[in-house]
DNA sequence: TATCATGGTGAAAGCGATTTCAACGACGGG
DNA sequence: CCCGTCGTTGAAATCGCTTTCACCATGATA
């Protein structure tokens, strides 16, 4: 491995200059001109690990995800990455699995080791989490959560919520029910149930408590939720849904217990998934753009770490969102 | 930042045996006892940079994935992410947004830059690849196409499409289109569509060679492909499409032009998208143990770095399907 | 008694960059 | 003619760890 020491030999200056060239500090033209070629002529890349320990910055961001294998943290991951491409940084992913402990060990583990930064895309934000990230060394930007104190990017999923819920409310003949998601997530969880319950109020409509069911995310999770709204109650004729997934699932439920064709018309959801616009033409969701403030929170937490440290530019952001088929 | 020469004065030690009782090498009972309570009381963790400056291994893995939000390759990335966490690594991870071009760009990054290896979710190799992996300074394991030479993880596609053109065949009554891929992607590509065509043959039927489209990987290109055979030729009763995601593309243009509930049972695809499945019911398909070939592959690629040095382990796996709805 | 493994140990030499620091030549102004 | 700048330069000190090496007991072996 060619390293530093050989090229400045090579060009006939010390170390230090060819140092200097490579981060742009006092060199005369020719100098700089016999250490570009002998860098050329050696094929010479400079160890980052050296440089690492020396500088302190390793050019690496830590990001933290739920779930990879799920279609809106995975175009948040697409935003991340693009810009972090684009800066000169490379991403470090880790993969929580929904569990929320291996999410501080991650905080721990990135802390420690050689992270300039940290994306947290973020579900349930307990205390611990809060002093984890007060705590953290490195820079840190959630998305997904607004949490006070923090940097964050996030979508407002109360507002979003209570306009679909109004909007709703009109076009339905029976009775509404809701499948929701752990209230420990707050924006997925929290917000959109209870805006979703304050939209339908608003035009004196009333979400019966007793049809109200939590589901895991998943698209299994949502079909049982619903097989089981719809026979407890064969009034039950819309379900709202907390994630597109699950929406899914309550959809097929519906095709099965009442005719295939009536689910289309009868569940909605969140998150404006691809596949499942495409293959029903719509349902009523709420459009999210979670490539954009994927992009959004990577070029914030770069901001503030290639910018003067002075904290400049950590702060909170809250994205629009769409309504969509309704 | 606390580092090790603290502990060891804390301990009344050497550095020297604090890195022997961090690594394992010879301390007496006495003295690891002290070390240990030192380090606690200092909350000492050691610098991943300075240990990777001076031993050359960073215990960081790339990982080049041509799209991050599809659901096979984040399938295929959650099972690297699982061995990779639980054998003490972390993932570097590399969206090349479908770009054959970044892909070498990244190989050549990730070899000068920190990685002890790579995992490369692959579509097309060209010679340029072929070049790049040969020269390549840390073992490389290849997923999703069989290069000779070259350590891989994938499935037979060929075999998978003969099976399915081969089942589908006897079941159609009208003509049978394809909508596949670039052959430049072997796998996805090229074996693909041979495999079926071979497939419908074995059973005496022929794929009328005008009735193939090429797609893009996406929902929207198996849509509007299909669009056009099947304003193209109104015989048109069967489309196979070379991945699920273009398939439910196709679907809905089944829906669109010939009437609700006609797509479900007139098209197939491969991968067994779990969306689709739920939505549709399923239609016929090929899974494919997409986890699996992540947690292989990267098993074989740790084993070849952890175990002696001496190329063990880093060999060619062929992973089984399975025909679904057919 | 002389010789040898054997388990332990610390000093010191790197790993390959960055960054201070002192110094130098040239040049313009006083 | 002296001095202060300014642009440039290389020697050398670090960054925090691992690892060689020489060396010391200690007990076993010849």
């Amino acid at each position: 491995m060619v390293k530093m020491k050989d090229v400045a030999e090579l060009a006939g200056v010390s170390s230090a200059a060819v140092s200097r060239y490579l981060n742009g500090g006092y060199i005369s033209a020719d100098k700089a001109e016999r250490i570009k070629q002998a860098i050329e002529l050696t094929g010479y890349v400079r160890s980052s690990q050296a440089r690492a320990l020396r500088t302190g910055s390793t050019k690496l961001i830590g990001v933290i995800v739920p779930k990879i294998n799920s279609e809106s943290v995975s175009r948040i991951t697409a935003g991340i990455g693009q810009v972090l491409g684009r800066r000169g940084y490379q991403m470090l992913l880790a993969n929580t699995d929904n569990a929320a402990d291996r999410e501080l060990e991650y905080l721990d583990l990135f802390q420690n080791h050689p992270v300039d930064g940290i994306v947290l895309v973020a579900t349930m934000i307990t205390d611990e989490h809060r002093r984890a990230i007060e705590s953290c060394r490195v820079p840190i930007v959630l998305i997904g959560q607004n949490v006070e104190g923090t940097a964050c990017v996030y979508h407002d999923d109360y507002e979003a919520a209570f306009e679909l819920g109004r909007a709703l409310a009109g076009r339905v003949d029976g009775k509404i029910a809701y499948i929701g998601v752990t209230e420990e997530d707050r924006a997925a969880g929290y917000d959109r149930r209870r805006g979703f319950e304050a939209g339908l109020r608003a035009v004196d409509v009333v979400l019966d408590p007793s049809l109200i069911r939590q589901g895991s995310f998943t698209l299994d999770s949502g079909y049982r939720a619903a097989r089981e709204l719809l026979s407890v109650d064969p009034d039950v004729s819309f379900i709202a849904c907390a994630t597109d997934t699950m929406a899914a699932g309550a959809l097929r439920a519906f095709d099965e217990l009442r005719g295939v064709g009536e689910g289309v018309r009868r569940v909605s959801g969140f998150g404006d998934n691809a596949f499942l616009r495409a293959l029903t033409g719509g349902i009523p969701t709420v459009h999210y753009g979670y490539l954009t403030s994927g992009v959004e929170a990577t070029n914030m937490l770069l901001n503030a770490l290639d910018g003067e440290e002075g904290e400049s530019g950590l702060k909170t952001l809250k994205l629009g969102h769409q309504l969509m088929n309704v």
